[in-house]
DNA sequence: CGGAAATTTGACCAGTTGGAAAAAATGTTA
DNA sequence: TAACATTTTTTCCAACTGGTCAAATTTCCG
């Protein structure tokens, strides 16, 4: 009786599948309208299938929105986890910030998931955000700073420091209407990312004040 | 038969107020919920009436959000509009970064809902993204562009400049509850903006790498 | 005051929502 | 193939959704 209910782990390769299927289509919808704007109804025919059906294999909208969240919560944080405090500061930061935004160009519609978390108030993540998050950030901030006091990196804030290497990476995925819109047809394709990338290794390194000399 | 319906433009006192009440309730509802998430019988309840009462102010749920979109799209492009290009580069961009910063700060439901309309793939704005952000942007990039020409700022993508001050000015409204969590009860108080002003000044000038000698 | 205009309310409606129940269909395995 | 477990469909429901309408109330102005 204390088991997991049977729906909560897939034992049959059917179970595992469909799983999959509505996982997929449920990201899709719950990343454009959020949380309270997506609808069941919406995700089933999404994944192909009729609402009690998908009731069958998930006991609830919430449900599926959690696991959604927890999945991607992971895969979100792995970039910062691989900031090696043993490693080259400047080349670290370079790297990070460029995982990030692949992860951005990757998985847009995580990146939306969880923007869509945040603006809500975060109402089904803010236990991990003061707890998992913090401490990790916690962590980094004073590799980051450790850094500083070498003198290998400027001294600035590293927390946001942090939440601006956040914001100017998944601003790519939240935001990407308004890039497409503003950079037009011409600039607005598969290109972006690599320009974008590019501008980004540009701010971070050195910021706009022109060099002297 | 031309004239606009009674209800666009407030004739009395009563009319004046409570849409204005509606409007500010409006905009707490779909700020943190988006457009399908909110509900009128909630921005019904959250202004002080019911919801025929509201019915007969505003014609629609979408009459309302319009409204708001369009209100605060003009409020948040004045900061860049104010970009001038006869001023002094590196003052010009910094008091942008500082007033989009103060936006976020004093203003931070609106940055909310832009935020929700960018996610949803800005059905209700599309067209102010293609038409009038874009014109603006492609504008101010021109500026840019040219104090580079002169040597007064360091050469990089002008358009990619631009988003990264939105993307790091807009996180500390849209991602608050991540910035208040990270940061913890000491440091996520009202100074975090301050300090904020104080790490993206840093970054836009000079950047990350260490100054030589 | 008194009447007209503006405002508010209560009852209502058709469509949608998340979800339950049970029966029917399908798969699996001895 | 027979017995069993798994999967799918059909039907249904109560709560909620955006919105209407007429009646009741309040405000405004001469």
């Amino acid at each position: 009786m204390t088991d997991t209910p049977a729906k909560a782990r897939p034992r049959t390769r059917i179970q595992r599948e469909k799983q999959d299927v509505i996982l997929d289509a449920a990201l899709n919808v719950f990343s454009t309208h959020g949380f309270r704007g997506a609808t069941i109804d919406q995700i089933a025919e999404a994944a192909g299938m009729s609402k009690p059906n998908l009731l069958y294999y998930f006991t609830s909208k919430e449900e599926i929105h959690r696991r959604l969240l927890t999945g991607m919560l992971d895969l979100w944080l792995d970039p910062l986890r691989a900031l090696d405090a043993e490693g080259d500061p400047m080349p670290e930061l370079r790297s990070y910030i460029r995982r990030k935004l692949e992860m951005a160009r990757d998985f847009p519609r995580e990146s939306r998931l969880f923007a869509n978390e945040m603006l809500q108030g975060a109402p089904h993540a803010i236990d991990v955000l003061e707890g998992e998050l913090k401490t990790l950030v916690d962590d980094k901030a004073k590799v980051i700073e450790s850094w500083m006091a070498e003198g290998k990196i400027r001294r600035t804030d590293p927390y946001h420091l942090i939440f601006s290497i956040w914001a100017t990476t998944q601003h790519y995925a939240d935001f990407d209407v308004q890039v497409r819109a503003v950079l037009g047809k011409d600039r607005g394709g598969d290109g972006r990312f690599e320009d974008a990338a590019r501008f980004l290794e540009h701010l971070f390194m050195d910021g706009l004040r022109p060099a002297k000399g």
